[in-house]
DNA sequence: GAGTACATCTCGATG
DNA sequence: CATCGAGGTGTACTC
């Protein structure tokens, strides 16, 4: 990983143009090539970037560029697309490199698929009588959350949300047209949990006949927690 | 902006819980309080970072820590939210801290806009005899891209994306939907336009009687060039 | 490799 | 403030 302060302006063309007037930024060069131009502020989204695996090519200003005050141009092309980003450096205020190594990475407690496991694990959040199908339900359109029978042996198909907007509504309606069409399974009727559910996005639910659930991860984990002492 | 290379682990605890396990990273500190953790690849997105803005507590390691190998605990806390970044460093391999000053910021080229701009000038792409109503046709719901009139006299939404998915189908579906409530416009039928349009989507769009188009950025921004060439 | 859905999405416009 | 839609989305997973 390199690390270079540097007064510069960077052209970007590829999908689209993007173009930074001069100033004072950070460029970060990883091992795969790939550049990063970050500014003091924002959010983790650099101004302007390339994604790996991409090259960089370093030439020393000439000609009209030095009279511009530019002393040298990174080139950074795209190893799969014709996508290019330019730096034009003015001064370099800082320049280091350093090894770091193979990232283990992340590991992540929280996302959707732990709170659809909670959720199947503890199905009877639903309602009482409730039994699990079986999570992942797979169709020809993409798989159901959870696929559950409710105390009159109605199916269930539960559509899971970190947060419920109006995208879930959308595909669980998807699901529920197909799976309805099933004579095995219809009548099945929809259930839209999320952490939070969008004023929206529940109008448009209760509008098409579905139910609303707003789960509670941090008592849902608790419950487990007291669940996995029991044994 | 400070840098710093360090041997870490980095705990985060807010929306979701994630943890890093001991590896050599860098960590950037801006002067709005935020940091980002990066690794030696992937892309743009950090491994672990704390949006602005947040503050930094550094206090030095002490009892079991130090047994650890720890020398030093960074504790980013979120100013607006309780999200919490803490990291435990092993070892410092470079520390340096820059001025940056503000960013002018990004100037962009050739996002959907300008591909809505095209159309709207370039009409007759949708089919011979079709005159603009206008863009960014207002409604309860939100912003039709184009209204247009086909030779016919029809009136027809389009709904424009640079990448045509089955979100963009549903949009166009619950505008359709509104606009044939209006006595005044209806009958309304739909086109969905894109640069690439994804073959669930295209499926799903013909299913509801929605036409595809596939659009050329280039072409249009030719005879862009072209037309202005001429005057 | 293509397609699909999730994301601590981020970011901007708009009411 | 929330909502909605776009993104050079990235990323993981399935087929």
């Amino acid at each position: 990983m390199r690390l270079v302060i540097a007064r510069c302006s960077v052209d970007y063309e590829g999908r689209l143009k993007a173009h930074l007037p001069l100033a004072t930024r950070l460029l970060l060069v990883k091992a795969d090539g790939s550049v990063l131009v970050h500014s003091d502020g924002g959010s983790y989204k650099p101004l302007n970037w390339m994604s790996p695996p991409a090259t960089l090519r370093v030439i020393a200003a000439e000609g009209t560029q030095l009279d511009e005050g530019i002393v040298e141009q990174w080139t950074v092309q795209s190893a799969k697309t014709d996508d290019r980003l330019i730096v034009n450096i003015y001064e370099q205020l800082h320049d280091s490199s350093h090894e770091l190594g193979i990232d283990p990475g992340l590991i992540k407690d929280g996302v959707e698929a732990d709170l659809q496991r909670l959720l199947a694990e503890q199905i009877e959040t639903l309602g009482p009588g409730f039994t699990l199908i079986r999570r992942e339900y797979a169709t020809a359109i993409g798989p159901v959350d959870i696929l559950a029978r409710d105390a009159n042996g109605g199916t269930v198909a539960v559509e899971l949300k970190r947060r419920g907007d109006i995208d879930g509504v959308e595909q669980l309606t998807r699901y529920l047209e197909l799976l309805n069409r099933d004579p095995l399974l219809a009548p099945v009727r929809g259930v839209f949990a999320a952490q939070q559910i969008k004023p929206q996005a529940r109008v448009l639910a209760t509008d098409r006949g579905i139910d609303c659930l707003t789960l509670d991860y941090d008592a849902m984990r608790g419950v487990d927690d007291a669940d996995s002492r029991l044994f």
